[in-house]
RNA sequence: GCGCCAGUGGCUCAAUGGAUAGAGCAUCAGAUUCCGGUUCUGAGGGUUGGGGGUUCGAGUCCCUUCUGGCGUGCCA
């Protein structure tokens, strides 16, 4: 369905035509002086060097086309030169009614549904995930969401990093521990056992026990290393025992990121793309972009043009190991012969701005996937403290993704366990949606790209631009529906109130807002529009009494018109991954 | 050194080249006491780091400069 500025703007549009100048000026927008109008167009401005007029002169001439529409309650030309419109209030209630009932509200759906790969996560197996995996799993699945929203397919890949080194430690550091496994008997033939030999809590433990010894002892670090190598080549218990190591960590991540409501579709790490890495590496030679260079194979990517030094993307080491870029390189490849993909989405720390710059480049020049697939890569910025520095524990360590949570999630419940609306047993459910609330809403509401700072009691607030605000209006509003009773069938009536009318206007404009968040990427589009829309929603029913009011037929409009503000509040927190409790 | 990003009221953040730079928190004053003390209204608070330029019009684009963060060939 169209979008109402687009509505108006044709019948404007028009005008500018019937009036003998360029159509192309009748482009109306939201009003940003809304003492003055609902709407506003600027085209006489532009249009006054074309025609060499003065720019109001114009806006006159096109009002006085448009006085007879039944769209508008009134148009005004005002100095210097803007077309100031206020909507008729039986047009918005059409429009709106619509909008209610149209699938999506409405959303105009993408004319040719793309199949998108969203990168996100990016866990290491077997360390816990900590707030630095945090913004990565939030934005990534609010885009995974937003882009399904328009009708896409959309595929979330966790590429987790679970391969090389790290495997090798742990492996040796097991061999050390318990020396006496079937995994560590070159002559055991039988099956290895269905039982892993450590639970996560000790593999998070080995980890770093393993990666500090290496660092001190020249042997043990050899044997990593060896290790990695005989799992590389494909050793049988070695493989059996890295099986096991997944099979744990994998668990605990899927438990991890169920509790911050974000999923994967697939599970893929950065072994899966090993197999890839000769065939891609083989490729780019083909492709003649490779060098040797210092020893190692390398794509140079600098291009004419390019204002900075950017150094080639290495694809093998002087050593002949493999990295970070090849990994990523072959897992191109890999996907796009798995989901052959229009667009492929990476949601990453901006500090990898430069990797992905390289990475790209080095996969055009090699030609791993035809020029109308897109690369993206998003940067997000860092969790600070309120310090403005990065996040720590109070010790000044890596605060656990797990244990912010937990803080977070207490905080809340204290918060609603005095205030009493919640019953008892309902209380813990209710903290970890409030919780999540806080948490996404605090982190999505900022543009992803920068740094924020991260404050529990500011997040948490129940009033201001917060999650937990979004959830109140909602919460509100369903208590009201559920004393009022059946709500789905009712038709938005004219306003018969500023703020009724108001709050309307605001509906009316949530296409805009989602496809500019769509289109830009940015989840804090959402979030500025339904901290908008709530507002208008909480002075509405402020000003309305709207379960005592007599006249049935008011009643039903104001019903159906907080039901529409909820559905679509409701809609955008599901973009945005959280949603709200029954009472709080 | 070079490159990228940022700098907006006391604090945290917004703002497709358009009218008077918006919110929230905090502060002060009021309304509702009700469908839910967490809602609503109002006030004060700003030469958008500094300086130039582009144009009808700049927080936004260009140049310059200051400050901060990050990155800068074999980590991920």
């Amino acid at each position: 369905m169209e979008k109402l500025v687009d509505l108006i703007s044709e019948e404007v549009s028009k005008a500018f035509e019937n009036a003998g100048f360029d159509a192309g000026f009748g482009k109306v927008t939201v009003s940003n002086r809304p003492d003055l109008c609902e709407f506003q167009c600027n085209g006489s401005l532009a249009a006054a060097k074309q025609y060499h007029k003065a720019p109001i002169q114009i806006a006159q001439e096109v009002a006085a086309l448009l006085q007879g529409s039944s769209s508008f309650e009134s148009v005004d030309a005002c100095p210097p030169g803007f077309l100031n419109f206020k909507l008729s209030p039986d047009y918005l209630a059409a429009y709106l009614e619509n909008m209610r009932t149209a699938e999506k509200f409405g959303v105009t759906q993408e004319a040719q549904p793309q199949t998108i790969v969203i990168d996100y996560g990016g866990p290491n197996v077997a360390k816990p995930l900590h707030v630095g995996h945090l913004r990565s799993a939030i934005i990534g699945e609010t885009l995974k969401r937003l882009f399904r929203f328009f009708g896409n397919t959309v595929i979330g890949d966790i590429h987790m990093g679970d391969w090389g080194l790290q495997m090798g430690l742990i492996i040796a550091e097991l061999c050390e521990r318990q020396p006496e496994l079937p995994y560590f008997d070159d002559s055991f033939t039988g099956d290895y056992p269905a039982q892993a030999p450590f639970t996560i809590s000790e593999l998070e433990e080995i980890y770093p026990t393993a990666s500090a010894k290496s660092k001190e002892d020249e042997v043990f670090a050899a044997k990593a290393h060896e290790a990695t190598h005989q799992l590389q080549i494909g050793k049988r218990g070695y493989k059996a025992l890295w099986d096991k190591i997944m099979e744990v960590s994998v668990a605990d991540l899927k438990k991890n990121y169920a509790s911050l409501n974000v999923s994967f579709e697939s599970w893929l790490g950065e072994s899966d793309a090993e197999p890839y890495i000769a065939p891609m590496i083989e490729k780019m030679k083909q492709a003649g972009v490779t060098e040797l260079s210092e020893g190692a194979l390398v794509v140079p990517v600098q291009e004419a043009g390019d204002t900075k030094e950017l150094p080639p993307c290495i694809l093998v080491k002087s050593d002949g190991a493999t990295l970070y870029a090849t990994t990523d390189l072959a897992t191109i490849m890999q996907r796009m012969q798995d989901n052959s993909p229009d667009r492929i989405f990476y949601v990453t720390d901006k500090r990898q701005n430069l990797h992905f710059e390289q990475v790209f480049r080095a996969a055009r020049k090699g030609a791993l996937l035809p020029e109308a697939v897109r690369l993206d890569h998003l940067g997000f910025g860092t969790m600070n403290g309120k310090d403005g520095k990065p996040f720590k524990t109070r010790a000044g360590g890596v605060m656990r993704l797990e244990a912010l949570i937990a803080e977070i999630t207490e905080f809340v419940r204290a918060k609603i366990a005095d205030n009493g609306t919640v019953a008892q047993d309902k209380i813990d459910e209710t903290a970890r949606l409030i919780a999540m609330a806080a948490l996404k809403y605090g982190d999505l509401s900022n543009l992803a790209t920068k740094d924020y700072i991260f404050d529990i009691d500011r997040f948490s607030a129940f009033e201001g631009n917060t999650g937990p605000y979004i959830l109140y209006t909602i919460v509100r509003i369903k208590s009201i529906l559920s004393r009022y009773g059946d709500a789905s069938a009712l038709p938005i009536l004219p306003p018969d109130s500023p703020e009724a009318k108001s709050l309307m206007l605001t509906l009316s404009r949530f296409a805009d807002n989602l496809q500019l968040a769509y289109r830009d990427a940015a989840p804090n589009v959402i979030c500025a529009y339904i901290y908008e829309l709530a507002g208008c929603a909480n002075k509405f029913y402020h000003e309305t009494k709207i379960l005592t009011e007599p006249d049935e037929k008011k009643q039903a409009g104001y019903v159906a018109l907080i039901a529409l503000a909820k559905a679509v509040l409701e809609t955008s927190i599901d973009i945005l991954g959280f949603e709200a409790p029954e009472k709080m």
